[in-house]
RNA sequence: GGGGGAGUACCCAAGUGGCCAAAGGGGGCAGACUGUAAAUCUGUUGUCUACGACUUCGGUGGUUCAAAUCCACUCUCCCCCA
């Protein structure tokens, strides 16, 4: 870490507006003004990759790493098989234990990305090695005493659930978080937890449960949902979340995403999703208008840069830059192979844009034509009936357009 | 266990025998304007071999020339009482 001094990790996010709320703000700075403190955050694998809502959170693990303190990320296998209800309007999908083990996997291969596991320097387990053998009776007098009904249902995660029902299922999941943090405790002496916003009343639970069993201090602290400064949840794109990993959304859609930001909403974001110093952007705290452009460039890059490595994020950058400028550079964009034989039968307009991805369905594609979103290369196509044959590859490739950031490169198999 | 209510397209929500591929809003997509931004305006938003055809209104089976609309059974959810 480049820009906090010894003992200010937690100022370092304040500063940086990763922080929600604290339990206690004093006793948080004093347990993180040491080092080699123990912390954790649960990730429940009811996806098979992470999105960029983990990202901030693996983000703030990061500092803290950096500082010298040691962060365990906490797979919920055991969780995953309840589903937590909180700010949730319906009933989770259930998943089968064989899915839930095959997403943590991949949540465990993408954590790498920002955390350093050599050496014990952060530690990864697994909830599932604790809660899956429970004794249900046991588990009831020893943990489930401790919960007060009334209380849990006055939670404000479980507001939006008193409408539209909740099953005991679910009810349960604030016990098994809670029991979570007391065994962190106790096996790993973890007296601090992290979460995302919304994790607000589980992880006080667990500070609870901790206090009343073993008599120790243990904190909470959240952290700030990525939103815009309207409010809304970020990440969304076309095709769903914003996904880290690159099968379910490439890279160039990640690059864009960020690069396509909303003016009010790049110096949070460099905040939250890069690590630069906060010196250099307050410097462009003060542009406005088309001067931010070069700003959401660096953002896009260095988010990217982080999750996908540099050289993905060069081309990625590299490509933009051409698209736009241009017909541009075909290097990484997604591309569909058109066959020899097909082509001297020649293919239609309809059926290529449905092919690639670019149009759902051929209705969709003839609309997209009829409104005039459609180009081959950089001219504007009017004619739905249009066929391609090999005569119209003579140069190699063309470049297919949805609209004008969706881009597909038609080629010839040689 | 008893009583009442609801299930409509991506979401919310109209529609209670033909004029319904189904109002309206949100969201999405495209066009104009721009800065690869926002806001605004316009168009569009089931599928297809496309001025027509086909498939949709929780599921199944009926009634009818004709059903999202009527009947029976069934599934799911909500509310009140226990």
């Amino acid at each position: 870490m480049h820009d906090s001094r010894a003992g200010s990790v937690y100022d370092t996010l304040l500063e940086r507006g990763y922080i929600a709320q604290v339990s206690d703000e004093d006793g948080v700075r004093e347990l993180l003004a040491g080092t080699g403190v123990r912390f954790y955050i649960g990730f429940d694998p009811t996806a098979d990759s992470l999105h960029v809502g983990h990202f901030i959170q693996m983000m703030v693990m990061a500092h803290l790493q950096r500082a010298g303190h040691v962060p365990i990320a906490l797979m919920g296998c055991g969780t995953a098989m309840v589903g937590d209800p909180s700010g949730r309007t319906d009933l989770r999908q259930m998943l089968t234990l064989e899915t839930i083990t095959h997403n943590a996997e991949r949540f465990r291969e993408q954590m790498r990305i920002l955390l350093d596991f050599t050496d014990d320097r952060a530690l990864m387990v697994n909830n599932a090695d604790w809660l899956l053998d429970l004794n249900y009776v046991d588990f009831l007098r020893d943990i489930g005493v401790h919960f007060s009904v009334n209380r849990m249902l006055a939670a404000e995660a479980y507001r939006q659930r008193m409408e539209k029902g909740l099953t005991f299922l679910e009810f349960n999941y604030m016990l098994m978080q809670a029991y979570d943090f007391l065994e962190l405790h106790r096996r790993y002496g973890v007296r601090l937890q992290l979460g995302g916003d919304d994790q607000w009343s589980n992880i006080l639970a667990g500070a609870d449960l901790i206090r009343r069993k073993e008599q120790t201090e243990a904190y909470a602290l959240t952290i700030k949902l990525l939103t815009t400064s309207e409010g809304i949840k970020m990440g969304k794109t076309a095709r769903g979340a914003l996904w880290l990993d690159p099968e379910k959304c490439p890279v160039f859609d990640f690059y864009q995403y960020w690069r396509n930001i909303d003016d009010a909403d790049v110096i949070n974001s460099l905040r939250l999703v890069t690590f630069v110093p906060m010196e250099e952007i307050r410097g462009w705290e003060h542009l406005t208008g088309s001067q931010l452009n070069p700003v959401k460039e660096r953002l896009a890059w260095e988010v990217t840069a982080i999750v996908h490595g540099r050289e993905a994020a060069d081309s990625a950058r590299q490509q933009a830059r051409a698209l736009f400028a241009g017909p541009g550079e075909a290097s990484d964009m997604p591309e569909t192979l058109l066959s020899a034989a097909e082509l001297e039968a020649g293919v239609g307009l309809l059926e290529l844009l449905e092919r690639s991805g670019l149009s759902p369905s051929r209705s969709a594609a003839r609309r997209l034509v009829r409104q005039g979103g459609v180009r081959l290369d950089d001219e504007v196509v009017h004619d739905e009936a249009l066929v391609l044959t090999a005569a119209d590859f003579a140069d190699g490739h063309r470049i297919l357009r949805a609209g004008k950031k969706r881009f597909h490169r038609l080629r010839p198999t040689d």
